[in-house]
DNA sequence: TATGAATGAGCCTTCATTCAT
DNA sequence: GATGAATGAAGGCTCATTCAT
């Protein structure tokens, strides 16, 4: 344990695990599989790491910490609202698609190993609802988000759509261009998929009321 | 396996399953604990399941059987796209705030057992974008839906944020209505989080022009 | 327990054990695999059979019994001691070759469950050896079999030679009429396999040696 | 199983293993009773075979390689068909006595695991063939054997025999010494048990048809 | 008598972790 | 620091046996 946390072998192994992981899940694999996909013995990984479970949660934690810069620097690239939202979706989608093997163990053992990750979990999930409610408070300066928002509700919106976008990309080959999803991904947000408002008189009474209902949240 | 499956042992021990799995996590959990949680002998599960694999296929298979058919009737008895797109959302909100540990387990499991749950997750993925599809259509036939959409997308963003609300609602405590998400969800979805098109001109070409081009996509 | 043991079910179940014994070995069968091939229920089995390992000692007894008073008829049929010899080994062979399972688990658990078989083995080596005994003592009467036998050993080479003709038999499809090598046998027992004494001179001091050192024994 | 096939560990296991197998049967030992035996974890026992049935075979393939090596030199160092064939049987006997737990084991398991053991068994029944075919060629040649005989019963005869002598040492106790059965095995294999052919008329005509129709076989 | 669902002890096997080298 | 053989606790699964019907 006395061994530093940014030597060459402790990236190899932990590059080794995240992708025995993603391969195979976390429970189902090995400490002897990491090993070998390291290049390492066995009990070489415990030079570097508590446990098993540390493994997991120290690519957690870097994981967080890793994304949480991402994701400000992406924002602060842009100017106005709209353009932060992009480059936010995009910053996401880019990560996760350069390190895929890093997104299948993000998305995937968040729920299950909820108890070793929990922490790591919350501080990714206030984060994202700040940088979220950074960005609806300025489109609504800007006039270009609307007022009604209930932001919790948003930050679901846009990471629920944005992580399931990467788990259909991740379970259908990873063929196609996973950052290029981001512009049309914004666009839905922006716009929704209803007919422009306020361009046409829909007539359709119980829809405006259905739809004037909704937006009562705050 | 001569055994029904219909019995009550067999939704006993299915039952049980279930919550040891949603504490656990499948692979943490051992048969001992759900034969002790059904109240049954640890051999009595094996006259119901041929392992405990199969416990997990045959909850999914259940599952997305059951789930297809109640999204099926909720949508059909909505008469506008409106209203069906929330009745199919507001189903799929009750049904797990009914059935927390199913719905725990349906979405933890989903992608770490993959190789066990393929099928049933392919069906129930297919199903989710037919119902979108169909509400799609006969929006736009209605002129309440935009026709610029690409409909794999709207079901993911649909979908995964649904999925994001269960999830945060499991993760913090199951403590308020998540049926009743249901109406401002749909809002969000309808009209998006921008400010009424075509009602004031944005001024901000910058924010025009991501916004067009992002509309591109059909 | 109080059932008789010579009730249809009683041999039903006794015959389908053996030929599940018989296919699968002893330790590899199970109580519903026998139950199935009987076509009862399995806790009937525990009507008739104290216990798995009951089954297989009742049958060691049957068997014994059967093939003792076989034997001594087949025996009794012959007037020299070379018909009796003959006839011995050809009932030995057809009872086998009638009731093959009965010889595969004869001959292969015999060993194995020596602890569960130990008695009614004894006996059936008791009565073979009885039997040699007398036919060796006819032949010598007779002048047929030579008088500088020592019983115990003739039994075992008649045994065992008996013994492995069936077991080749069972190993390799049983295609062959197995009886029909009762013949040839007692002819290999009674000439042996060198040339016929005193009709050469054998000029091979160092056989006459062996051969006239070995024939010490008494 | 990266570990070395010859290690210490490794003999002292299957030792330890024929050992356990002689004393209660194969499907009747367990794991743990091995590992007690050879005096290490359960868990050892798998880094040295793949799993308990991999044990037998191992002890199979050893047996079959060091016997036909052994046999084959015993019938070497012999000059004549004679010799050849008492050395033959007297290695069998000495290597038996002298590995008593293999011997049982060998000699008890092979019908019963007949899956497992089928290809060192058919290795060994050859190679057994092999021995006795060329020592029957042999004598034939010098003649000391006769001309008239059917290799294939002859080998089962002698192999019978022997194995019997064996078996019933085994269960006696093992307290004769079974190398010295060997020439009087030879002896009775020779000349058989019937008086000297030849030297007195037998009058017994019956005799003399049954031998002679007997002696038919070639 | 007959049934077969239920039981639970016991076994094979895996694998995280340790430690002598 | 690095190794990998050794450990042994724990879990999935089987199956002989029982017993309420």
């Amino acid at each position: 344990m006395a061994v530093k946390r940014n030597s060459d072998k402790y990236h190899q192994i932990l590059t080794a695990a995240i992708k025995v992981f993603a391969e195979r899940g976390f429970s189902q694999s090995t400490i002897s599989q990491i090993a070998q996909e390291a290049g390492v013995a066995d009990g070489t990984i415990y030079l570097y790491f508590k446990n098993k479970d540390d493994i997991l949660v120290q690519f957690y934690e870097r994981m967080t910490e890793h994304v949480s810069i991402r994701f400000w620097e992406a924002v602060q690239q842009g100017q106005t609202a709209l353009e932060k939202l992009h480059n936010l979706i995009h910053a996401h989608l880019e990560l996760f698609q350069k390190e895929p093997n890093g997104a299948i163990v993000y998305q995937g053992e968040t729920h299950l190993q909820w108890r070793l990750v929990q922490e790591p979990t919350r501080q990714m999930s206030k984060m994202y609802r700040d940088v979220i409610s950074k960005i609806v408070a300025l489109g609504q300066d800007e006039g270009t988000i609307r007022g009604d928002l209930y932001v919790g509700l948003v930050k679901r919106l846009i990471n629920g759509a944005v992580e399931e976008v990467i788990n259909t990309w991740i379970h259908t080959g990873r063929d196609h261009d996973l950052a290029a999803m981001a512009e049309p991904l914004v666009e839905l947000f922006i716009n929704g998929i209803g007919t422009p408002k306020g361009q046409h008189d829909t007539g359709n009474q119980a829809l405006q009321q259905l739809v004037n209902h909704c937006g009562d949240m705050t």
